[in-house]
This record gives structure tokens, sequence and C-alpha cells, in this order.
DNA sequence: CGACTTTGACCAGCGC
DNA sequence: GCGCTGGTCAAAGTCG
């Protein structure tokens, strides 16, 4: 896991002059099943997104968890032993189990959005716009922004690139993946910014039905040494 | 040989 | 209707 990043949060459709939510700051993960953890969105086709970065106070993830996009994935099937937590109903806060307990900040010297931010935000406007007009098409979309000097950042998932475009206003290409999941049709967008070179914005648009396979790796040991110890005992 | 990337072509939506 | 733009397709190429 290679992500250095402090994102901060904001809904879709919050205008530039009211401050950003700042996101909810977790406990440490002390249960496997945050790792599963869903965002509760307001609507289904509200986005969050990561607008300027502070750098003040960094978040860092652990390199031992490698599911960030996880924290919007289906959970997975109960048959595997492994509980199904979302989100937290009683705080309405996002589980952000994989990120390190720094507190969030909002940039003291925030910047006038870049062209390639704005036709973001105008893109994510518009299908949230025309979605309410057709309430069956709910795709939740996910728009992080990361400072990294790599454009494929590893969420844990494997993804097939199936096009790359040149974008209006912007001197970086935007690149288009799919989940290579055979029965999951998650797509990402990844573009870097040309105000900031180091900064890559993701969008990450739909749902994975299945489990994070770098997770399942990481984390299949240790499931097994929990069965173990918590079978029943023949006397 | 399968999985993945590259890249030009195609198509749909939108504004004028 | 036309042109622009973004998103997707698909064939060819690359890599392990």
């Amino acid at each position: 896991m290679n992500l250095r990043s402090s994102p901060l949060l904001f809904m879709e459709g919050q205008d530039q002059e009211t401050p950003p939510l700042p996101l909810p700051v977790p406990s440490p993960p002390t249960n496997p099943s945050f790792l599963f953890a869903q965002p509760h969105l307001p609507s289904p086709n509200s986005s969050l997104i990561f607008p300027n970065i502070s750098h003040s106070q960094p978040l860092v993830l652990q390199d031992n968890l490698h599911d960030l996009v996880g924290l919007f994935s289906a959970p997975p099937p109960t048959p595997s032993g492994i509980p199904n937590i979302a989100h937290d109903n009683t705080n309405d806060q996002i589980m952000m189990p994989s990120l390190e307990t720094a507190p969030l900040t909002i940039s003291d010297n925030a910047v006038a959005p870049s062209p390639e931010e704005v036709a973001i935000k105008d893109k994510i406007r518009r299908a949230a716009s025309s979605s309410s007009k057709n309430r069956k098409n709910t795709v939740p979309k996910v728009v992080f922004q990361t400072r990294s000097p790599d454009d494929i950042l590893d969420d844990g998932y494997r993804w097939r690139k199936y096009g790359q475009k040149s974008v209006k206003n912007s001197k970086y290409p935007r690149s288009y993946y799919r989940c290579s999941h055979h029965t999951c049709n998650v797509k990402k967008q990844v573009q870097r910014l040309s105000k900031d070179t180091s900064i890559v914005v993701t969008t990450y648009e739909g749902i994975h039905n299945h489990p994070c396979e770098k997770l399942m790796e990481t984390l299949s040991p240790l499931l097994e040494q929990i069965q173990f110890l918590t079978r029943p005992v023949l006397m």
C-alpha cells in the first residue's frame, strides 16, 4: 500500500463557500469486520470528494491493510465466517478502518479548484442530477484525491485498463479501468491534476460484489486461527 | 497462452 | 444539424 494522503470529505452538491465536512475519525480497527465497512451516503448517488489536500496532518494508511476500496465494497458472503458490519448507523459515520487515527483538518490555504477539479465536480453533479430524474440508475460514485507519485494506487483489487483519453484543460490523460473480477462491473477513472501534478484523482463507480483478494489473502491465516480457537471442544 | 495495455475508432450526450 | 467532448469498444501488441 503506497497511499500517502490526507483526505478531506465533503458531500456532492456542497458549494465552495460551505466548508467541507471533516471526515469522521474512526477508532483504531479492533475487529476484522471493520474492513468491510461501507460508507453511509445520504442519497444513493451522493459522492464523496476529497478536495484540497492539507499537508498539516497527513494520514498514513497502514501497510498491513490493503483494502481502501473495500470500504465501498459489498460485505462478503456470511458463510465465510466473517461477520457483516457496515457503517455506524448510530453515529451516522463512515468507518475508515484502514486509516490511522489522525485528526483531519481543513486546509487554511485552500486554493481555487483547477479546471480538472471543476470538470470532475460538474460531471458528478450532472450524473447526480440526471439520476435523480431516473432513480433506477443508482451507481454510487466515490472520488478520491491522493497525493502520490504513482498513478496506479494499490487498492487491493485487480483492474483491467480499457481506455485512455486526453481530457480538455488537462495535459494528463484520463485512464479508464474495470474490475478484473468476472462478475464485478466496478469501474474507476484515474487522472493526474495538471495544476498539482502530485495529486491523482481516482473516481470509483459501483460497488464490488466480491471481497478484496489481497485483503482476504492477508486475513485468511488470521481467520483460520480464530476459527480454530473458537471451535467447539469435545469433552 | 492468458492476462493485460495501448490506441484509434465509434457512439451518445450536450450546447450552440 | 453540427461539432465538441467524454466514455467505451476492440484489435493489435506486450509481457510474464
